[in-house]
DNA sequence: ACTGCGGGATGACAGATGTCATACGCACGG
DNA sequence: CCGTGCGTATGACATCTGTCATCCCGCAGT
């Protein structure tokens, strides 16, 4: 057992990176021996440094925070996984919790939580907000079956039906019926506010 | 002359306030005397404590990091005015600037940038990236009018057009119209995409 | 005094979008 | 083997959106 947790920090601004890195730094037992930007080269690093925590932010190019963490479970399975979001969305708990994560933490939490939750985590606790915690299962599960979703994130942008269609090799009337049916079961009123609230609950 | 800078911070995720509070504190001649977390609250907790530079990050609730600047240099000129954003919008560079901000900076910047734009504003020098310069004057002004911005603001959650009608208090026509010449000045396809448009410019 | 521009409005029109009924094939659970 | 849900598609219809021409008012510049 080693004297220090090893910590590998994952999030692609610089400034709020190095500045965690720096709070982490103060504690005593915890020491950060990976930085990286981007979400696929989380598990690369992982690999390379023998770390016992992984910090991953959920916002990153390459990949998400998510999905790096559902690959590093998957292939050391070992390490804890603390998920840090600048959004509360239970649909990211949710997805986080079915990645393998421990620990679910959002950016506007107390900075003494994230030394704590790794602490916590590495002592075989979970970790989460219990009060996004309450929203995540109020809600329910993502309504939208994949296709819809895709479709739906495709609209997201702007563009119309015949560009979605091209895009998404489909006929133009499929394009409106799954937008159609996405609009109903998000209870919105048209493509962009069923994209507003398909984000906010973190189903996109 | 005092021996340490006398910093404010403003930014409404305390994690990521904090941390910030914790790279600076790593600096001898740095000392975080004041922290908030609403835009609102920055010139109260300015004149409270005497700073010498203050650090206000863009997003954020009461109001935004650039009206707090724009301000906080009307009521106390004396203050250094350093700007922090996650979105390096030239539109916001151009605002910050507007609003006497002597620094302006991305947080996918270096960390060690921080500091150093707080000791280089404290010596009136004026810190910018450059390329995001270029890209502001490279792109231009705002084309948008007053009322433009504020309908397709309106817009962006999703409503339709009697509601922005009944909310902004225009007939239907007038709202069409709007978001029409809107739609042409940002060379979009539909208001979705001029919001994006917008958004991206940092013109919203 | 004239001109231009922004705010506000109307009416007409074309095209995009949203809804609905209906259909076919496929996979999966009972 | 039968129902159900999903993916895909079509056609018809109603409504919403985007465009355009045209108008009025007030204000700032020249």
């Amino acid at each position: 057992m080693s004297s220090t947790i090893k910590v590998l920090l994952a999030e692609d601004q610089s400034m709020v990176r190095e500045a965690l890195a720096a709070l982490l730094g103060l504690e005593e037992d915890i020491e950060v021996v990976a930085q990286v930007a981007r979400g696929d080269e989380v598990v690369a690093a992982a690999h390379a440094h023998g770390i016992d925590v992984a910090l991953l932010d959920i916002e990153m190019p390459g990949c998400t925070g998510i999905e790096a963490a559902a690959r590093l479970h998957k292939e050391l399975p070992a390490v804890k996984l603390v998920v840090l979001t600048t959004f509360g969305r239970p649909g990211y708990l949710r997805s986080a919790m079915e990645a393998g994560a421990d620990a679910f933490l959002v950016k506007d939490a107390p900075a003494a939580q994230l030394a704590e939750a790794v602490r916590k985590v590495l002592a075989g606790e979970r970790v989460i907000d219990p009060t996004l915690a309450a929203a995540a299962l109020a809600e329910g599960a993502n309504p939208l079956t994949d296709r819809e979703r895709e479709v739906l994130r495709a609209a997201a942008d702007g563009s119309t039906n015949a560009e979605l269609a091209k895009a998404l090799h489909l006929s133009q009337g499929t394009v409106r019926n799954y937008l159609s049916t996405a609009i109903q079961k998000l209870a919105a009123r048209n493509r962009t506010e069923a994209v507003r609230i398909a984000r906010e609950k973190g189903w996109l």
